[in-house]
DNA sequence: TTGTAAGCGTTATCAG
DNA sequence: CTGATAACGCTTACAA
């Protein structure tokens, strides 16, 4: 990293810091021999122009605040990969802010990110917390939930995938249906849970509620727990990773899957693969999700008319071994 | 948030910039009654100072990078996530980097952060890649291995763990051993297998090599071929989710784990107890990890004299079902 | 087409 | 203890 400042460059370039700065901003109006010159600076000292100055007078700073409450479920990570891949191409970066669902945390990245000249935010977190994004001054791509005030809500159709799975679980004739779930305010989850009871409703069915705490042993005792007072044939999980620890569960007691029990799980993640049997699960296309996220980002960035400000993206049902 | 600046503040309270910026930074030597004057102010308003501006003139942006291949290896989540908690309690954030080994684009991540005044970067890179950070302005932690400069190294004590590995299997008499490892340069894959290669060595055997690329798919293929021509009653993986997957194939080909191979990963992430059996793992305290990062990355910013400049961490090995 | 000078919103310096 | 005034490193009217 060159020390180096515009004034220098000025300087030995014979020009004025007003001209380095036309040559460097790709402004035209400069006369090429005069480009040519400061280039050939620049290139010398390797002079790297100081993006905080920039950014304080240009009150931006190409920087997008990603708050979410952990980076721990693999749908998460990989959309967060994914984001971050899709910006960097635009010119922007990401700071992640993990809260924990915290929302003091919460509060405090909030804050800190606007006084940073941030340029936009994508939030997921709880339905308690939305009231902090109610009236932000960038815009707010919220994820997974409605949110009142200007932000644009991005969700993929985790009602539908939920009614999905629990039709399945419905044609697959169980009976005897587990709900394995997160004790977070996980909105997603909650809105999987609401579609899927609708489709048991239907046929008057209903179900067990299994709720798993982060760590999985509580996970392992609440289902045991159940397993003792009731009979299952089904189970549909809000998470991959928790159909695949309830999965190894179940066989431990001397159930087997798909034979006696059918498990759905939702992510199509890595892990609905590497369990046995591999796991039919709800699948999100996160390229796409990310797309959306990012054409709506950009257009609120740049003041871009938005025809909707509520945009939900399909799931599908993918087929595999643990419902056959 | 508000659109207050300071010297809007100062006119309010009648005082000036300088007051008001004192005040702000809990600076001594100023009256009980101005402070409170300005305080009072400050809460009316909601006034937040602007953090790009101070950034400017303080040289310092509380920033830390971080950059990392991917987020799609568990341990690597989960370093991610304890670092930024320990991080944030510092008063500091994180930018998040994901290179995918590729040495423009990480390339292009330094010069950016470079340019912002970050004041600490954390690195995990390839080998080749390690060039790039030899002569950085700012505290470098670089992890999993040594690097010519000032930059600190921090890892656990991958070569031991996989000599562990090792040992591991040839006390349970394995005689025809896979590796199962990735085919990205990764070095603390690399410095595993060195151990485990040094373990195996010690009683004259060697093993067969199953590279995996990021899909799985491949690595079935792989494993598969291999199995085709080769016997297999033991394996190590590199990673908990490489030894869960060839767990899963294995047992697919008729093979029982434990009672026909064993296998050892490399984490003891969540995967390696969703799995059946659990896999028997080496373990990295991540926290400890965290810990000592941030220590080492504060003290560079500090500018505190270190005793060591390369430190290895212990690892263990955690024995559960997979090697019985 | 180029230079001068005035900001951007803070903190640091130096009198008073 | 407090207030001008000058930085911080860049961009951008406004002039020339």
């Amino acid at each position: 990293m060159s020390n180096f400042k515009m004034a220098d460059i000025a300087k030995m370039a014979g020009v004025s810091k007003a001209t380095v700065s036309r040559v460097l901003s790709g402004h035209k109006y400069v006369s090429p021999e005069i480009r040519k010159r400061v280039l050939d600076v620049v290139l010398d000292t390797g002079y790297k122009p100081n993006l905080i100055a920039r950014s304080l007078i240009k009150s931006e700073s190409h920087t997008i605040g990603f708050i979410v409450p952990s980076n721990d479920d693999e749908v998460i990570a990989t959309l967060i990969r994914q984001v971050e891949h899709n910006l960097i191409e635009e010119g922007y970066r990401i700071t992640i802010c993990l809260t924990g669902y915290n929302r003091d945390k919460e509060q405090k990245f909030l804050d800190d990110l606007l006084q940073s000249n941030i340029d936009g935010l994508i939030v997921l977190t709880s339905r308690e917390n939305t009231s902090l994004y109610q009236d932000v001054s960038v815009p707010v791509i919220m994820l997974d939930q409605y949110i009142s005030g200007g932000a644009v809500t991005i969700t993929t159709d985790n009602y539908y995938g939920g009614y999905l799975a629990g039709k399945r679980l419905v044609k697959n004739g169980c009976k005897n249906i587990f709900v394995v779930t997160t004790s977070s305010p996980d909105v997603a989850a909650s809105e999987r849970l609401s579609g899927f009871s609708q489709a048991l409703s239907e046929v008057r069915l209903s179900y067990e509620t299994v709720q798993c705490k982060s760590q999985l042993r509580h996970c392992e005792k609440a289902l045991i727990k159940t397993l003792a007072i009731k009979k299952v044939d089904g189970v549909f999980a809000t998470s991959d990773l928790f159909a695949a620890f309830t999965n190894k569960i179940l066989e431990q007691q001397g159930l087997r899957v798909p034979e006696d029990v059918s498990i759905i799980g939702y992510g199509n993640t890595t892990i609905s693969d590497i369990t046995r049997p591999s796991l039919t699960t709800i699948s999100q296309n996160i390229e796409t999700f990310s797309q959306t996220i990012m054409d709506y980002l950009l257009a609120g960035i740049h003041k871009k008319p938005m025809k909707k400000r509520f945009i939900i993206l399909p799931i599908e049902m993918i087929e595999k071994e643990s419902t056959q």
